[in-house]
DNA sequence: GAGTGGTCTAGACCACTTC
DNA sequence: AAGTGGTCTAGACCACTCG
């Protein structure tokens, strides 16, 4: 329907949103048939390649499902999903796709001298200086993420005190610009712990709660050089529901 | 080089087998190019988009990176990553996938009505029957996975003494012969849990040692059905180091 | 048998990086 | 300017599902 061609958006980005349009104003009503790859080629008036494009798209995202020689479907599973943990995203935007309204805060923001344990995670020489960041998130105004954030200060060495918007909500750019590096891939540990006195009070639970805790170290994946090194507490107040797909590859130990 | 047009296996996955073959081999080293796309077709003879979109799973796996413009690296990652949370796969495999040694013992195998909370996560009626496996599953040697999976007994209804085999390392295929439905998607629910005493026995670890558990669900997500429930204690022991991309969506909240 | 999605081809142009 | 990956086209054949 309302695919522009003067727009720089790829098409079968647009071909997607407007599915996804069609299903979550349920046009589209779940369970039932999307029009055919063939009849959305004339819908749209673009290519089979495109729209199957698209489609994958939605179907990477749980909206819908194709089946071999039947059609492709709209799926019943959206509002049961509300994370997802191959990607990452702003702290707060993953408060929000959640479904919750997001708010943070910042705790504190330093410089300090880079200490053993951090160069040999981030890979810089000891003492060399260091961001750390310490910032609560909020999900529907009840504390839902703690953070705790190390980036080489690099080409911001001598700027300080930054808004809480920068290092919050757009903290992905934040660490581009120390590091001149573009930051596309994290590696990720998730481990279970169990709440100190800190954690406790920020997210007024008892200590000793259960609660998943994720380091993160975003790299440039090519010279392998670490970027940042996040260290995220995240209260049971966040649910991580995620839609889990059997493996497409049969055979995962080719080679 | 080896591509088999005689072969079913489709061209892009000979071709992303063959030159993940060359990475782990270490013809294609870490941090280097791999031929461009152009010259992949004429290695190969297939056409490009064959040999994008085998490039797309070596891309998504984390062995590969593309660069707009400038090519097609080996990413240094592989030895980083040791598990995803975005598929499943039997529990042995994913403790295999780890890089650890699998073994599995089945701690009990029973028939039993099911209650009212089983019956709430699967629909069925109260008091049909319900398969109720308990598993244990070791990571070179050591308890890593505690399992307890309900499938409803469906066309199954008058067997029962399955084998190890059956209901550890071909479970699904077994909640695909119960159900009469295709096992492809699971909605899973990841939490931190403190050992109780029983895990804890199981485990050999102390009480009240944080661990993790995801409940799963495996569902025909077009009729929402549900097939199974799988409640799933991890120990320690397994490592949950995943990867992660940036968001390739810029504008999520479209629609 | 008709219709569906899955695979594949041989082109083309564009945006980007690198030199 | 040359080479790269990203997007797009207009076909084709296949495997599968369904009535």
């Amino acid at each position: 329907m309302s695919i522009n061609r003067h727009d720089p958006t790829p098409l079968y980005i647009q071909v997607a949103m407007d599915i996804k349009k069609g299903i979550l104003s349920g046009e589209y009503e779940s369970g039932n048939k999307i029009p055919s790859e063939r009849e959305l080629v004339q819908l749209y008036h673009v290519s089979r390649n495109t729209i199957r494009q698209g489609l994958k798209m939605l179907n990477h995202e749980g909206l819908a499902i194709s089946n071999h020689g039947s059609g492709t479907y709209v799926a019943n599973m959206s509002d049961m999903i509300n994370s997802r943990l191959d990607i990452f995203v702003e702290h707060s935007q993953f408060i929000q796709t959640a479904g919750y309204s997001a708010k943070y805060q910042v705790l504190s923001q330093s410089v300090i001298p880079a200490d053993e344990q951090i160069c040999r995670i981030l890979e810089t020489k000891i003492g060399e200086p260091v961001f750390c960041f310490e910032k609560l998130f909020f999900a529907d105004e009840k504390p839902a993420i703690f953070t705790i954030d190390y980036v080489p200060c690099g080409e911001k060495k001598n700027q300080k005190n930054f808004s809480e918007e920068e290092i919050c909500s757009n903290f992905l750019s934040f660490v581009e610009s120390c590091t001149g590096d573009v930051v596309e891939y994290g590696k990720s540990n998730l481990t279970p712990i169990t709440a100190d006195t800190r954690i406790a009070v920020l997210f007024d639970i008892p200590i000793g709660q259960p609660i998943l805790f994720m380091s993160e170290v975003f790299l440039n994946p090519l010279r392998n050089k670490p970027l940042s090194l996040g260290l995220n507490y995240y209260s049971n107040y966040i649910q991580f529901k995620i839609l889990r797909r059997r493996s497409e590859i049969v055979n995962e130990n080719y080679g």
